[in-house]
DNA sequence: CTTGACCTTGGACTAGAGTCTAGGGTTTAT
DNA sequence: ATAAACCCTAGACTCTAGTCCAAGGTCAAG
């Protein structure tokens, strides 16, 4: 076996496949998240269905909130044979960072829906709830 | 009263009372949150201490969770005298974006939570569940 | 009169993750 | 043989909210 020349195809069709801009193919190989693939006599780029995956991987990772500098990390955790501890970890800080956001966003949250409770939401602007909040709230004098 | 010209200062000072820097005001004005300040006879910006409440306002709205675009309109609001629901709307659709964004957080973060718990952090990365399913998750067929 | 602190402008730069353009070369279908 | 559809590169542009820079003008203190 392995002896038909794995199919390859170019990039167009590869972005397809992923889900992807060409562009962003192109980007990501600049980026260092996916390899340089070889090329065809003319210079078009020839990949294989493991990019595919690799893109998919991305994809999936970048919903779950990791940047692209994490990915990378991932990435060369998975190339080069890292410990599990490592990916762990950098899910755990993601997690933190995560609960972190959901603290901020629920403050913020609560916030605005005590404004928007306590206004009417009939008549002119003048004394109303939500701007006084903004004009006076928190004045750490200076 | 009203007799003693109001008492006026230069950018420096407003940054300062502001708690901004310096180019953030400039920033302001040049994006129309701030109007055009009246000069001095060699082209100093003089500020009043409006300018100070206005720049608050717009921080603390900031805070609140509110982009530029959608501050200006609610200082439009202000200087126009619009009406009470306008700003309530915004408010309620800052809460709905808001409260988006939390549910986006609490999936990523239960999936990830999910995955650090079955990784067992120890060995090698092959066969990591995280890894794995970032690898293999909803692939969305194409 | 000089020094230092302040002010002016226009324009460039930052991060993050792409997206788009111009000006070409190649491949495929007709 | 030619048009459509594809590919190549380098580099510019997008968005948000500023931040920084250079080259110069102004103002108060000593």
């Amino acid at each position: 076996m392995n002896s038909t020349p794995a199919s390859t195809f170019t990039i167009g069709r590869l972005a397809k496949r992923a889900d992807v801009g060409i562009d962003t193919v192109r980007f990501y190989e600049r980026r260092g998240l996916l390899p340089e693939p070889t090329r065809s006599p003319s210079g078009y780029r020839l990949y294989q269905t493991d990019s595919i995956d690799r893109i998919r991987f991305i994809r999936r990772a970048k919903e779950l909130g990791f940047t692209l500098d994490e990915i990378e990390l991932l990435l060369k955790l998975q190339d080069q044979g890292g410990r599990k501890t490592e990916v762990r970890d950098l899910t755990r800080n993601k997690i933190s960072q995560i609960d972190a956001n959901i603290r901020d966003l629920q403050k913020i949250r609560s916030a605005l829906k005590d404004l928007s409770d306590r206004c009417t939401g009939t008549g002119s602007i003048d004394s109303c709830p939500i701007i006084d909040a903004m004009s006076t709230a928190k004045q750490h004098d200076n």
